[in-house]
DNA sequence: TCTGACCTGCGA
DNA sequence: TCGCAGGTCAGA
């Protein structure tokens, strides 16, 4: 579910939410089968992250980070993850995985699908943490992003390869290559330096627009405070297959690419 | 590089 | 009841 900007939603959402240093007072992992596959969060490791301050939090794509005195703790809330700070803000208080409290603030990670994560990583396993280049950093430009697409793989599944850029999903990759006038199964070497200018252009502006409208919402995702994401009214491809496209009237299409549903139109898109 | 598997909820 | 859904990973 939340991609980059949903995801950036919610840690502006913390921002306000805590106060930063506090100490992380509680941390309870309330699900035992989540434990196992998506969790390192352990006693011991429980042990260490209490004792410490929280002192900011960062987002690296998908990825929500707490920085610690010495650490990070790492949520990622794959396709259906919530970060809320009363149950009263989610339909779905039953999937409850944790329950935490930074000074006095208390936190509720929300995992219907069961398909999130919590991590924590040593100062010295950042690397770890930082994988991918963040697609809002300001130096990518259509040079790097030539480079960086360079294979025979279609293009939206290279712009969702999570180590090449970090952050982008289903809905904005195909948000994106619409922008661009991009086919989304051009391989990714066919790509001529202005089309990745513009592919550059439109990752930034995609996104940022996102973020300003407080991310997607189809279903399940909502911000902290348990509101809807205002973006769905401002995509042009994904969800309109059928419908007409607002540039040239033509019908959007869906195919089926990387077994992930993509939408196109046809004629703006070359 | 591709495919299936992991999960639950929802709408047709 | 079935198919589909915003993600990721292991294994072939």
């Amino acid at each position: 579910m939340p991609e980059l900007p949903e995801v950036e939603t919610i840690r502006r959402d913390l921002l306000g939410y805590l106060d930063f240093p506090s100490p992380w007072q509680k941390f309870h992992i309330d699900d035992g089968d989540f434990r196992v596959k998506h969790t390192n969060l352990d006693r011991m490791v429980i042990r260490e992250i209490i004792s410490q301050n929280v002192h900011q939090v960062h987002r690296h794509g998908k990825k929500l980070i707490f920085e610690l005195d010495a650490g990070f703790v790492v949520f990622h809330l794959g396709m259906s993850g919530q970060i809320v700070s009363d149950l009263q803000n989610t339909f779905y208080p039953e999937h409850k995985k944790a329950s935490m409290l930074i000074g006095q603030k208390p936190l509720y990670f929300i995992d219907i699908r069961r398909f999130g994560s919590i991590w924590f990583f040593r100062e010295w396993e950042k690397d770890k943490i930082f994988v991918g280049l963040d697609p809002m950093n300001q130096a990518i430009n259509g040079k790097m992003l030539r480079a960086m697409l360079h294979s025979v793989s279609p293009v939206k599944v290279l712009l969702m390869d999570q180590t090449r850029l970090a952050g982008i999903g289903n809905i904005y990759a195909s948000e994106i290559l619409h922008c661009a006038g991009i086919l989304p199964t051009r391989p990714g070497n066919s790509l001529h330096e202005q089309e990745c200018e513009q592919l550059a252009l439109c990752i930034r502006n995609i996104l940022r627009a996102a973020i300003e409208n407080f991310g997607t919402t189809f279903s399940i995702f909502r911000n902290m405070k348990g509101q809807e994401g205002k973006n769905s009214a401002f995509l042009k491809v994904y969800g309109r297959d059928g419908e007409k496209c607002f540039q040239c009237g033509e019908k959007i299409v869906k195919i089926e690419l990387g077994q992930r549903s993509t939408f196109y139109c046809p004629v703006c898109q070359r």
